[in-house]
DNA sequence: AACATTTCCGCAAATGTTTGCGGTGGAAAA
DNA sequence: TTTTCCACCGCAAACATTTGCGGAAATGTT
C-alpha cells in the first residue's frame, strides 16, 4: 500500500508481460478487449498512475513550462501568471515559477534551471539590463520554444508578447491633448526597458505632431516612492503642471499619494491619467482614469502562443495586445 | 552540438567507464584526481548536465514542490508565493504552481497533479468547502509531507501555519473598545472557512467580555463589491455604524468605495480598522489603520516547516505567526 | 492438408543515472 | 617470494516506461 503501482507489479499480478500492460492501458489496438478490461480494473484498483520521471526519460518531453518573471509579487504579473497557469493546466502542461527579482545575473541562473529542469517551454519577462541574450539564443538552437512577453528583448527575430505599447501611450497622449491641457508631467519607468521607451516615444510623438499642444516634462522614476516625490516636487513649483501622466500603477500609486496629501481637486485642479492593469485606479476617488493593459489577456495569449510554437510554428512573431481607455473620473 | 551531454558521451570521449564519469563529477574518493580532473574540464566544455528525469527515477526524489492555492492574483497570496518561491530556490527546489479557483473539485484535481508529478512537497491553502481531506491523508500516508497555510483544515493533526488570526482579531477589536465607539459594523469574509471562524469568535469574545461595550454588527460577504453595498446600506440607516471593521483587503476595498461615496469623514464620522497584507491600506486617504499579516513572512515559515519535514520532523504542528498593529489615520 | 492471414502478446533494447560489488595492478609488508 | 593492502576503476543491475520486432496460436483460404 506505502509504494505506488508500476507496469511490473500489474503485470505480475496479471501474469502478463509489462509491455501488455503498458499497451492495454493506452489502447492499442494489438491488445484484445478482454485482457485490457482486466489490466484497467486492476490498474484503477491499485491507483496505479505513470511514473512521470520513467516517462519524460523515454519520450524526452516533460509536459512543464517554465516561467521567468522578475517579480511575483506585482499586480500585473501575477494576473498573468494567474492566466499561463490556467490556460497551461487546461492543456496538460504545469508550471515552475521563478523570479528574477531586478537581478540579471538571478535571471540567467532561471534560465540555467529551466534548463536544467528541461522544462518544453520558456515564458519570459527581462529585468531591466538583461543580459542573458546568449542564453537564449542557445535555447532557441537546443529547440526550447521562448516566447517574451512584456519586457521583450529588442531583437525582432524572438517571439514577443506585449501590450501594444506605442498605441497604449499614443492613445493616453491625444486623450490628454483633447482635454486641452497645458503643461503636462509625465512619468515614465527605468529607462533602460524597452517598453519604457517605446511608451516615452510614442507619447512624445503625438505631442509633436500637435502644434500648440501642451507643453510635456518627462521624468523616470525607479519606485512608487520616487515618483511620489517628483510629483510633490513639481507641484510646489510656482507653475505646477495641471496633469500628470503615469505609464505605470506604482508610478500612480506614488502620483495619488502626493496628490492626496496636496489637497488638490482631481480633475479640477489637476487631472489624471494611467497606463495601468485596472485595480488601482478603481480604489481612488475619483476613480482614476487608464488606458486598460490586461494581464490576463496578455497570458492567455502566451500560452497560444506558445503551443503554436510546439507544433512547429517556426518564424518569430511579435503580437501586440490592443488597449483601451477606460474612463474614470480624474479627467 | 544539438543534442545534450550525457555521461555515457563523455565516457566514450574519455575511455573510461560510465561510471568513473559519474563519481568524478560528485568528488567520490574511490577516483584519481587526475581523472577528476580530465572528466570536469571535458564535462564543463560539453555543458553537461544531469538529466533531472534520470536522476529522479533513480533516486525517487524530484526537488519540486508544488503550491496549491485558491487564486494567485491576490494581494496576499502573491507574496506568500514570493516568498516560497525564494526560499525554495534557495535551498535547491522549484515551485509548480496549481490554482483551485474557489473549486473544491480543481483543488482535488490539483492534489492529484501534484502526486502525478510526484512532487517532494505541497504547500496549500484551502478552498471554501474542500472535500480533499482523505486526498491528502492519503498522500501523508504516502510519504510526501503537506503543509498546510493560511486557510486550513480544522483538524490539529496536521501541520499548520496561519497567521495568528485569534490575536489579530481580538487586538482589533481591543482597539476599537478603546477608542470607545459605540456602534461597530463587522465585516468578515465565507463564514464557511476556518480562518473567518476563528477571527469571528475571537473578535466578538473581546466584546462579550467588556460590559458596556459597543454593539457589534456582524455581517459576512463573499466579495468586495457585497462589501460595498452592505456598508452603503448601513450608513443610509438611521443609526449609522461609527466604525467598520474589515477582516481582509478585499472587505476594505468594498468598504473604502461606499465610504468615499458618502461623503463621510474619516475618522471623524466614521473609523475603520482592517486586518491587512499592507499594501492597500497604505492607497487611501487617510491611510487605514490596520493589524498586519505578512504573506511574506508566512512564506519564508512554511519553507522553514516543509524543511524540517523533510528532515523527519513528524510530529504535527501549528504554527502561528504574531501580528502587529500599524497605526494609520484611519482611528 | 497445406498455406496465408489475422489476432494477440512477449522479448529486449533503449532512455540516463546511481551504486553495490568485484576486480586489477602495484606497492608495501611478511 | 608470497601475502596483504590500497588506490583506482568497471560491471551490471535497477529505476519505470515505450516500442520495434518477432513469434505463437487461432482463424481463414485454397
Amino acid at each position: 500500500m506505502g509504494n505506488p503501482a508500476t507496469l511490473k507489479k500489474i503485470s505480475a499480478r496479471l501474469n502478463i508481460s509489462i509491455s501488455t500492460v503498458s499497451r492495454a492501458l493506452k489502447n492499442h489496438p494489438d491488445i484484445s478487449e478482454k485482457t485490457k478490461r482486466k489490466v484497467k480494473e486492476l490498474a484503477l484498483l491499485m491507483e496505479y498512475e505513470p511514473n512521470v520521471y520513467a516517462v519524460h526519460l523515454r519520450t524526452n518531453k516533460s509536459r512543464v513550462f517554465g516561467l521567468i518573471v522578475p517579480v511575483i509579487s506585482n499586480l500585473f504579473y501575477d494576473s498573468f501568471i494567474a492566466a499561463v497557469e490556467e490556460e497551461a493546466r487546461r492543456n496538460g502542461y504545469s508550471l515552475i515559477i521563478l523570479q528574477s527579482g531586478d537581478d540579471p545575473l538571478q535571471e540567467s541562473e532561471n534560465l540555467r534551471l529551466c534548463k536544467t529542469n528541461r522544462v518544453d517551454g520558456i515564458f519570459i519577462s527581462l529585468v531591466a539590463n538583461s543580459r542573458s541574450a546568449p542564453l537564449y539564443q542557445k535555447l532557441n538552437a537546443g529547440g526550447i520554444p521562448v516566447v517574451f512577453f512584456d519586457i521583450v528583448p529588442e531583437d525582432g527575430s524572438f517571439d514577443r508578447i506585449c501590450m501594444a505599447d506605442e498605441e497604449a501611450a499614443g492613445m493616453a497622449a491625444h486623450t490628454i491633448t483633447r482635454y486641452k491641457k497645458q503643461r503636462v508631467l509625465a512619468l515614465l519607468g527605468k529607462p533602460e526597458l524597452s517598453i519604457t521607451k517605446k511608451r516615452k516615444e510614442a507619447f512624445l510623438d503625438v505631442f509633436k505632431k500637435e502644434t500648440g499642444g501642451p507643453a510635456v516634462e518627462v521624468r523616470h522614476c525607479y519606485s512608487s516612492e520616487e515618483a511620489r516625490k517628483l510629483v510633490s516636487a513639481a507641484l510646489s513649483k510656482k507653475t505646477r503642471p495641471d496633469h500628470i501622466f503615469c505609464m505605470s500603477d506604482e508610478l500612480l500609486i506614488g502620483t495619488m499619494k502626493s496628490l492626496y496629501q496636496s489637497g488638490l481637486d482631481i480633475p479640477g485642479d489637476i487631472s489624471v491619467l494611467a497606463i495601468s492593469n485596472g485595480f488601482i485606479p478603481g480604489l481612488y476617488k475619483p476613480e482614476i482614469t487608464y488606458i486598460e493593459t490586461s494581464g490576463f489577456e496578455l497570458g492567455k495569449l502566451s500560452v497560444k502562443r506558445m503551443l503554436e510554437k510546439m507544433e512547429g510554428a517556426t518564424a518569430a512573431r511579435s503580437i501586440l495586445l490592443p488597449s483601451r481607455l477606460v474612463a474614470g473620473g480624474s479627467l
